[in-house]
RNA sequence: GGGAGUGUCGCAUAGUGGCUAUUGCAGCAGACUGUAAAUCUGUCACCUCACGGUAACGGUGGUUCGAGUCCAUCCACUCCCA
């Protein structure tokens, strides 16, 4: 049997992924699993900037429009559904495309996340209350109460992490801790990862621009579709959070359409960030042409890794 | 020509004469194993890896033990009256 390629493009947003992703996934005849944890969500289409209809019909996409906006999913989810879909790619094939700019679940497929215990709504509920209730402070003690271990390594500034440890302590009755291996898992495939490295000015041009052109594009009125579920956790999205206050007359349009941009350029920032830190992806030149691609991917691809 | 006002780190802003000059934005750097487009942190005059040091509130003088803050004057800009 020949090995396995997952071909992992990755990156900041509106570094041109999808696109690449498709020729990609055209060349090599494949599939595409998307790691975007809003485009997962049907109707959410140009505040993602999702690919368009005329773009999913060239490939096949999995994970893209498989929940509604009320579903809740996450990166351990995840890791099981994706897994389970490139495998059913690699029957067929021996390369398979991912594309996305979520790293937590990014590295859920590509390392593994290590299994939680589910949590009922009741620990959430019970862990989110106590912080309201009790204010920070009172979060951390109660941490350190029940995970000693977890409370020195955590960011105690942090509400929202010491909140996540506190319901699986509520639901396991054990320590979060005592849950994490944080050991990398095997994986049936080798992994190349790519992503483009936009001079920050630039890329920050482009986002600018895409933002101009999704309201063009008639994002309010996506937006408007949601007003109804403004408050759930899938609407809590650049492109849309703003456009809800806009909606809702807090700000003008202007205002929001600012706030769009500076908040995307935010979130480009932490995502360049967090990519950053991975030293196995290849960083290519936003310029280069697709066939210079395809052809440093088939030379990896070969038994000798490009050597 | 007369009168009034403003001038604080890129932009915007706070600053009863008293010690380390606010805060926001932009920028930069970072954390992050189930909300992740979320959440959180640092930095942001100059020198230094750091401890720390040196400056600085348009300019210049002055009052004062002490001035971003008071006074004088000059410069720049804004507004009003001519």
């Amino acid at each position: 049997m020949n090995p396995k390629f997952l071909i992992s493009v990755m990156g900041a947003t509106a570094t041109g992924k999808t696109s690449l992703a498709i020729d990609l996934a055209r060349h090599y005849n494949t599939e595409i699993v998307s790691a975007d944890s809003r485009q997962f969500y049907k109707g959410m289409n140009i505040g993602t900037a999702k690919a368009s209809q005329e773009e999913l019909a060239l490939v096949k996409h999995h994970f893209i429009d498989v929940l509604d906006v009320d579903q809740e999913y996450n990166a351990g989810k995840f890791e099981v559904d994706a897994l389970q879909v490139l495998d059913e790619i690699f029957q067929k094939n021996d390369v398979a495309v991912m594309v996305g700019g979520s790293g937590l679940y990014i590295n859920a497929v590509l390392f593994g996340i290590d299994p939680f215990p589910s949590i009922n709504t009741e620990s959430r509920l019970k862990a989110m209350n106590f912080y309201k209730e009790n204010g920070l402070q009172a979060l951390r003690d109660e941490v350190r109460e029940l995970d000693p271990v977890y409370f020195l390594e955590v960011d105690l500034d942090n509400p929202r992490r010491l909140m996540r440890a506190l319901e699986v302590c509520y639901a396991s009755g054990r320590a979060y801790s005592s849950f994490r291996s944080q050991a990398p898992q095997p994986r049936p495939f080798n992994t190349i990862k790519v992503a483009y490295n936009w001079d920050r000015a630039m890329l920050y041009e482009r986002i600018n621009q895409r933002v101009d052109q999704m309201i063009d594009g008639q994002l309010i009125a996506e937006v408007q579709n949601f007003l109804p579920h403004s408050n759930k956790k899938a609407l809590d999205t650049i492109g849309y959070k703003e456009i809800f206050e806009f909606l809702d007359g807090k700000i003008k349009k202007d205002e929001a359409i600012e706030l769009i941009k500076r908040n995307s350029r935010r979130y480009a920032k932490r995502q360049q960030t967090w990519f950053k830190k991975d030293e196995e992806i290849y960083w290519i030149n936003p310029l280069a042409r697709k066939e210079e691609i395809i052809d440093f991917m088939d030379k990896k691809m070969k038994p000798n890794g490009g050597i």
